[in-house]
DNA sequence: TATGAATGAGTCTTCATTCAT
DNA sequence: AATGAATGAAGACTCATTCAT
């Protein structure tokens, strides 16, 4: 019965997004296994968040993928985008949180989904489609930010996982405030 | 006296907002004082979150109290939110991420403040000026996600701290879209 | 299975018997195994001492069925008992001494003990053996208080162990005076 | 309000009998007076068992010299000591446990105590009262252990106050078994 | 390969004691 | 003289990790 990475990783990260101090007995009784082969499977700790961040990585990378940010006008590229990404959202709130990492940069690859996530803001100022006086990185940060507490409010049940993709880009895309246009 | 209940609440907020496992020593020594001596005023890890909460709760009322909620129309009050508001958002965030505390329901001090932001945006929903296909609820959920997400860009220095205000209640207010009427 | 959990309650046993604040450490050690396994088998110092406790409980239980107290007239029983109960005077006397428990009621297989040593007594008074003008009751907790001397005593090195049964028992049933019929 | 020292000793005495690990805070709170204060009357916690100590040999070799053991038969001088001591019996009792004191020898006086008590027995046997097959050195800590016994049990509720002497004594003197003669 | 058992390292917590008022 | 406040030292406890089966 060969364990599942997959599986441990995702029962990791939905446990070590609600709480970063979630122990690895806590993980490995959630994943079925025991602790000692947790520690088979990820040489320790510090290897199974690394893990967890590659696999976020891969996953976002993979929504962007699918998204194709570079079709279309940016307000439609972010839509999908949110579409996409709206399932790692617990992951990615965690690695978001998990400060560490980022501080001591230990993935590039995470500076390259930033990248490829502001280029897309980037994108639709330049276009003329996003408003100009709200710097692309800062949204870059928003977008978590949101994609975070839309996973959270769902989770909770306080918004339907059903609205959570309009719920989020329209907020992203149109703010609060009724627009006169519309 | 000579210990400030106020002066170590702010310094363990500040560790604990950046690590969640920041230790008992750490803390206490950030607060110029000794480990014993914090137990002394804290019963223990566990009493000094619930501090911690209750902390923020109080903090963010006044917050809220100053930024005269009820008065004129609901974008100003919102705004106004933002700017007092700001100054709490790295506790604010670390008692989110902390959520044992919130998954017992512990405080009801909580979901006094959450019914107060609800209804802000509910008033603004009222009077025409905020967008009814976004729930309160969810704003109100939203709301605390862009604040951390400022709260934490500007101390990773990607967003200057000057800014934040305008970041936050903009986006919030305006979303990314550049609108006609501008 | 390396763990005898038999063993280390012995050698707590003899620990705290001679001091009460003997600290886990010490006691592991002397079991042999490292503080952690010690914890890993005993919740905590409380649970262990606990654990002593029915440990004491049962051996003391077994002690009063091997010296099969129903048979024959109640000295001899009695006589028997002291022999038997001997080795485990030590622990008992610690948990005597460490009567937090006993105050909080915690166990009652020791209500059921002492009711077996009591109705020995009462059935020696019954069948004309035993002097009535002290009670049952009081001579039971003489038994102990006895007991637990002649354990001290031995260990102090005051009183050959070998001399333990009798000094204990022929005290017990005959006193210090000498009798005329003798 | 000067602090009453006897009054601390008694309190004292009265917890560390029933709980060696009794700590200073208790203590203190229990003879109403604070930790510091507790601290200035007794340089440490080991001054202060030391105090107890002294306090106790000093209670037991009054109760002694009342008893006047040297007069009359030792049976008698043996009754005139259980009632005079047994006031004394808690702190007794402790001190009986307390073995560190006894092992290091700190204190001469208990060696003192100790060695009238047995020329007490000893002088019973001689004079042809005492049985000559039980030890003296032995009787004089079955002496202790029925006191302490007794001060429990009374403690407890299950042996009258009022029956205390004569429990004790004639157990002491008679045990157990009905004897011929009476 | 998988796991129950064992442990070193580090944190939390408490206590006796000292200090400043 | 008395005490609230502060703390060093020491013990309890937990966790990530390793070992032996």
């Amino acid at each position: 019965m060969a364990v599942d990475r997959e599986h441990v990783l995702t029962e990791a990260a939905a446990l070590l997004s609600r709480r970063a101090t979630t122990s690895m007995d806590e993980i490995a009784r959630a994943a079925g296994i025991s602790r000692a082969t947790l520690h088979r499977h990820f040489a320790g700790r510090d290897a199974l968040i690394r893990a967890l961040e590659e696999h976020g990585i891969e996953r976002f990378a993979r929504a962007m993928d699918a998204a194709r940010l570079d079709e279309g006008d940016a307000a439609g590229a972010l839509r999908r985008l949110v579409r996409e990404a709206e399932p790692v959202a617990g992951v990615l709130a965690f690695l978001f949180t998990e400060n560490q990492l980022f501080e001591n940069g230990v993935n590039a690859g995470w500076a390259r989904l930033d990248a490829r996530l502001t280029a897309l803001f980037r994108r639709g100022q330049e276009e003329g489609d996003f408003r100009v006086d709200l710097s692309a990185v800062w949204l870059t940060e928003a977008f978590y930010g949101l994609l975070g507490a839309g996973a959270w409010a769902a989770h909770e049940g306080r918004v339907a996982r059903h609205d959570l993709d309009h719920s989020i880009a329209e907020l992203l895309l149109g703010g609060i405030r009724r627009s006169m246009e519309k």
